[in-house]
DNA sequence: GGCGGTTACTTTTGCGCATAAGTTGTACGC
DNA sequence: GCGTACAACTTATGCGCAAAAGTAACCGCC
């Protein structure tokens, strides 16, 4: 690796003249000069060390990636396929900005924040935190933050939150669902909170509004853990006959449904519609191939990056960015109108 | 951010026996002292500056994780709901060693390079690099690389590869569907090179063990650009009374094809059984449940970060590493003994 | 003809850390 | 009581770079 430094022996000149044609800086430098350090970087392939140029200028061009993984396979947000496109999304766009991503996969927050601070990231973006780790992290933390799917954080100042709008998505999906005809509607997720809070809002508000009383036990619970699936799955399946259609809050859990009730003789979509959120490869070649509310998910990634460059450029950003979602009608909702 | 100066200052001492006591040297510094900069440290959370560090001790401590994305969205690696589950698998294992991960992705191999160089990167994992790729990046490169996948690397000394052993894995595979009385096997992939050249080679080695003769239109070909997939799709269907089984190079692969056989009325298993290799969550969740070959893809992450691990520490490994895999019977496959 | 301004440089400093080299002080052996 | 050994420090140096501060030459201009 060759340095500045003897570039500037080679070339029988100083270090600040090599490192002003690497800048750049016009007008500090003749032509000449200029053209002879150019045609030798390029001759000995210069590359910057970065970790000198960082601490010279006390910064990093580092962004940081924190996906909170969860313990289990299943709750394990990693192994949903949408996660690494979403990767790719955020890498991408920093890249193209002469970023460079560094990637932590952990549940322990405190040991993201510890390698944010050694490496002096310049911004982050947090996926799958949970409500109050996000706001533990912002006390620690001074530079740009992007959330992604993370719904607590309204009204901190130095947030900004990417998601979607989630609750529009169920309720275009509900609605869709009445306008086949349903009235038994089920909605089946983990938890009631965030994102899976505001789709399931979007479902009840859809439910009210065409006059429909949503009871508590409407809401079906899927336990994801490797130890609680099975049953689960079968206390969730065992009660399929008490709706005409259960709309999943993803993709993921409505094609693991999928299977578990064909697995008991009950078919999609004649004896029950299923309905998913995101729209995912699951999805797509599942046959029947599955009715959801699509996301762009890269776009999701993209657009956290943007935002958070812009961020590192000084500018303003919202609080909130909802990425609009649409309906993808495809066969496993059946039309029960005319019965 | 506090510095190892600032710290000194406070404590009144020197710099050394701080950064002495930081980096646990025994004996150098008496007890009283160490307790005293200890719980100092702790209380104003110290983190070292790593690119200070780094540039004293001229390494990094960041391992670059590699991915080679294609343009496009079926071609595109990233895709796989198996690539975040191997990212999860290095991440884990490298940050347990106190290594951090660099993740890039890009079809361009030159600029691969360039970031590798900047960051002064201490060890390389590449993944889904084409033959000639992994060479040229070994000439220029003269630290630790392993290679996920890449067969071309035999021969060349300081590389390693960790894969599977996919020429058993197909072998055993296509055993099993003669065993089951399958004479008229497919094999369906998109190119007839490394991973897939030796899945191919397995097969037509159990073929060949059972007396059964290969033909040059027993490979299938999918081509699975956006704009190809649709027409290669319907090329393969149309051809499938041909065969009683195909065996598809990935799960990928099988699922896509199972859902354009469904949708034009072809039934699995009872028209034409399909396999696949790979095992992951598309093939389990799919009805009927796809047999397949399994490889552990996590464990080839951590094999594979193991590796470079055991390279940076000094330690040879060997050239060649294959995992291994071993049938998944589920219920795409139909014996037709009794026929 | 001395002075401000500009161009094209060079010298110097310091970022935060690790470490080689140097400095005390003290215990111990003979 | 003198040399040696060692423990427990401190001082000084350099990693590669960016940038502030310094220098020297030249040009124009009243």
């Amino acid at each position: 690796m060759i340095t500045i430094k003897e570039i500037a022996k080679q070339l029988n000149m100083s270090t600040t003249t090599v490192s002003n044609v690497i800048h750049g800086k016009a007008g500090e430098v003749s032509p000449d000069t200029r053209k002879k350090v150019e045609e030798f970087l390029k001759k000995v392939d210069y590359v910057p060390n970065i970790n000198a140029r960082n601490l010279a200028q006390n910064e990093s061009k580092i962004i940081g990636l924190a996906l909170k993984a969860r313990a289990d396979k299943y709750e394990n947000l990693i192994m949903d396929p949408f996660v690494s496109v979403l990767i790719g999304g955020v890498e991408e766009t920093i890249r193209n900005a002469g970023y460079f991503m560094m990637l932590y996969i952990s549940s322990d927050i405190g040991e993201i924040m510890r390698h944010v601070s050694t490496w002096n990231v310049d911004g982050l973006i947090l996926f799958g935190m949970l409500d109050d780790d996000g706001i533990r992290v912002s006390e620690k933390y001074k530079k740009p933050i992007v959330c992604i799917d993370t719904y607590s954080i309204e009204g901190l100042k130095h947030f900004t939150n990417v998601g979607l709008d989630d609750e529009q998505g169920a309720y275009d999906m509900a609605s869709y669902l009445i306008s086949q005809g349903h009235r038994k509607i089920a909605f089946l997720s983990d938890n009631t909170k965030g994102v899976d809070l505001a789709r399931l809002n979007g479902y009840k508000k859809a439910l009210q509004d065409n006059k429909i009383k949503f009871k508590s036990s409407d809401f079906l619970q899927i336990r994801p853990r490797t130890e609680d699936i099975e049953a689960s799955l079968e206390e969730i399946c065992s009660r399929a006959k008490e709706f005409t259609a259960i709309m999943c809050v993803s993709d993921l859990y409505a094609v693991t449904l999928m299977a578990a009730l064909e697995d008991r003789g009950i078919s999609v979509p004649e004896d029950i519609s299923i309905v998913g959120f995101d729209d995912n490869m699951l999805g797509q070649l599942h046959r029947p191939a599955l009715t959801t509310v699509h996301q762009d998910v890269k776009s999701k990634g993209i657009t956290s990056a943007d935002t958070l460059l812009k961020q590192l450029s000084g500018k303003k950003t919202p609080n909130q960015i909802k990425l609009p979602t649409h309906l993808v009608i495809r066969n496993t909702v059946r039309n029960i109108n005319k019965n």
